[in-house]
DNA sequence: TACGGATCATTGAAAAAGTCAACGATTGTT
DNA sequence: AACAATCGTTGACTTTTTCAATGATCCGTA
């Protein structure tokens, strides 16, 4: 039987001290995600960074490219790239700015709703292999502590 | 007053459902951390993965430049340029494998372990710089998880 | 109202990082 | 002894990141 995605046993190196450094933590933690996401989002054309944009295209909220760099820590030139691609797809469409002409409106498309509930079911899946080894309640826990580390006091 | 590295306040597209995706808050949190990391590396003339691997050299593990690229996740080809560069440095040493004469294994010398104390100490503070949102016990608790997710439960 | 500086999306170039196949040396297996 | 597999290394190739420059637009100020 293969693994499952991630390290299925703590190796040899994890016992020394950086084996507790948040930052390799989450270096390790984010790239096997990332293969595990990758993978889930492959059938349906999309990474990582192509299925957060549509999923905030979809959200309602009509980030601008420039909030959807800021927000998914971007340049703003390989938003460009992105969203040209999706776009090309016929996923998501650019508005005009509503305050400001300069700025494009990302808006999913009907078509790029479809696309994205169906990814959205494959990412759900994935994240849930990946927390495999946590329980639910840990698994809320985690996000909950990431959340806060990002943007402060839960409201 | 500038802000302290991470968002100091929550984006407005955090509100989107995909604000509470693992995969994008690990990265959002590791791509913070990485800046805040490297800029305290800096003076030292290290970055986040050369100072793992001058760690793991300075652990007393004896790693062998398999074991780095398979823990930190890198290609062995990236882990000969790290380890160049450091023992060009002067700071690790390259020994022969103990059983296997074709493995490297990377030991630091005792320059090294003073450059890794004075990094370490800098690294500390990035740590806690990073996690300033988060009570002790939280660090604690997300450092936990994060383990356990990786490597299963906590021995 | 007009000017000047700032911001937006976009382009393109340059630098950095990642990926991958091939190689000699060595190991373990048959 | 022969063979396949593994280790570190090199070099080529692709992808990603970074950054400066540009036209359009916005905003503050005179």
């Amino acid at each position: 039987m293969a693994t499952l995605g991630t390290d299925v046993q703590t190796p040899r190196l994890a016992a020394a001290r950086i084996g507790s450094d948040v930052g390799l933590l989450l270096a390790k933690l984010h790239a096997a995600g990332s293969v595990l996401n990758n993978k889930a989002l492959a059938d349906f054309g999309l990474r990582e960074r192509s299925f957060s944009i549509l999923t905030l295209a979809c959200s309602g909220l009509e980030p601008t490219q420039r909030e959807l760099a800021d927000f998914l820590s971007l340049d703003p030139s390989q938003v460009v790239t992105l969203v040209d691609d999706l776009e090309r797809r016929g996923l998501v469409e650019r508005a005009q700015g509503k305050q400001d002409r300069r700025a494009k409106i990302i808006v999913s498309t009907a078509e790029g709703r479809k696309m994205h509930t169906k990814a959205r079911a494959s990412m759900d899946a994935a994240e849930l292999t990946q927390l495999a080894g946590l329980s639910d309640d840990e698994s809320q826990e985690l996000k909950r502590l990431l959340r806060k580390a990002l943007w402060g006091a839960a409201e």
